[in-house]
DNA sequence: CAAAGCATTTATCATTTGGTAAAAAGCGCC
DNA sequence: GGCGCTTTTTACCAAATGATAAATGCTTTG
């Protein structure tokens, strides 16, 4: 609870009251690897802060080929908040990669926070910002360096993730065959 | 200056005195081709609107290779928003591709907006998180596909800059040299 | 422990892309 | 029109990556 408070006061301030109501509105939920916290062709239910675990997005095009376009782990928020905001249905998968435990808030809760919190909203849009902002800075590199530079810059950006994620998943991140990878990786010992 | 109020007023409404004293605060700058609206090293001087041209945004890797990252054409804002926001030095230069006509905000003009129209930064985050979901989006698929995909999707994302932006602009964008690029545009026909 | 099911590594060859260099095309300028 | 400059296209070979297939390694489970 507390790691989720603290992210959250980095955004604003807020009373005791006011953190109160925020953890009154939170919800303990836990994923068990492969598990979908949200899917393609739904709406995304929640607003989710990793306790512990790994998630990534992912999608599928039009080869049948899965992607993965991000990973997320303890201490952040994941969500995919454009689908989630405007409760339409997602085009990408949120899947655990490892036992997650999150917590989360549904729209129904998130939506009384912003009815009860003056500033909420603000802080939500300065998180999102945040969010996004990581996120491009992650991903813009990887069109323009060689796979083995765009696999040392994944091992930098994401430092405790390399042991927990299978080497497909990385290896669609950063847009290589898994063989390729695993040939980068021999090469680099 | 019409363009500008309608991009404005798709995130929230404004009266006609809000509008007024908006365009009070906006002034109108010419930016010849390769001349440079922001650069790297410097603070971000403006929030720009771009009336006529085309921007892009570049920066320069470790082996001394221009890296474009992104276009900016007429009707959209060009910026740096975090170094702008902020305040400090960017990463990045905002540069000219054609000639260029731009409604630009100082720092100074765009706080008093913020310090004086109700909602105006609630707007503004909505604005800004709009850009980067967009940009995300444009991005995102750069990485997992092939170059000549790549290149399609461009086309797509980008349809009337095509014939205004050097090939090696483009080609940079794409994560490949020119002559890629050119062999690529040779298969296509 | 053995068997089965995945994940990862290797190997081989085809294809794509990069690096270098040079030719061709486009463009402003005198 | 011709000259100089920049941009784009070609060509050639080297290097990186993809596709396919098989071998190895690692877990789970009975």
């Amino acid at each position: 609870m507390e790691a989720l408070i603290n992210l959250i006061l980095q955004f604003g301030d807020l009373n005791k009251q006011q953190i109160e109501f925020l953890l009154s509105k939170v919800e303990m939920l836990e994923f068990k690897k492969d598990d979908y916290l949200s899917e393609a062709g739904k709406v995304p239910r929640y607003v989710a802060f990793v306790l512990e675990g790994v998630f990534r997005f992912c999608y599928y095009n039009n080869k049948g080929e899965e992607i993965t376009n991000y990973f997320v782990d303890e201490g952040n928020f994941v969500v995919d908040n454009q689908k989630f905001e405007s409760q339409i249905v997602a085009s990408e998968y949120v899947q655990a990669v490892t036992d997650c435990k999150v917590l989360v808030f549904n729209k129904k809760n998130w939506d009384q926070i912003s009815d009860t919190i003056v500033g909420w909203e603000m802080m939500k849009a300065n998180m999102v910002k945040k969010c996004l902002t990581l996120a491009m800075e992650r991903r813009s590199p990887l069109v323009s360096e060689d796979a083995t530079t765009r696999y040392l810059s994944f091992i930098e950006a994401f430092p405790n993730m390399i042991n927990r994620i299978p080497l497909s998943y990385v290896a669609s991140y950063l847009g290589i065959t898994q063989q390729s990878l695993s040939r980068i990786r021999r090469n680099i010992r």
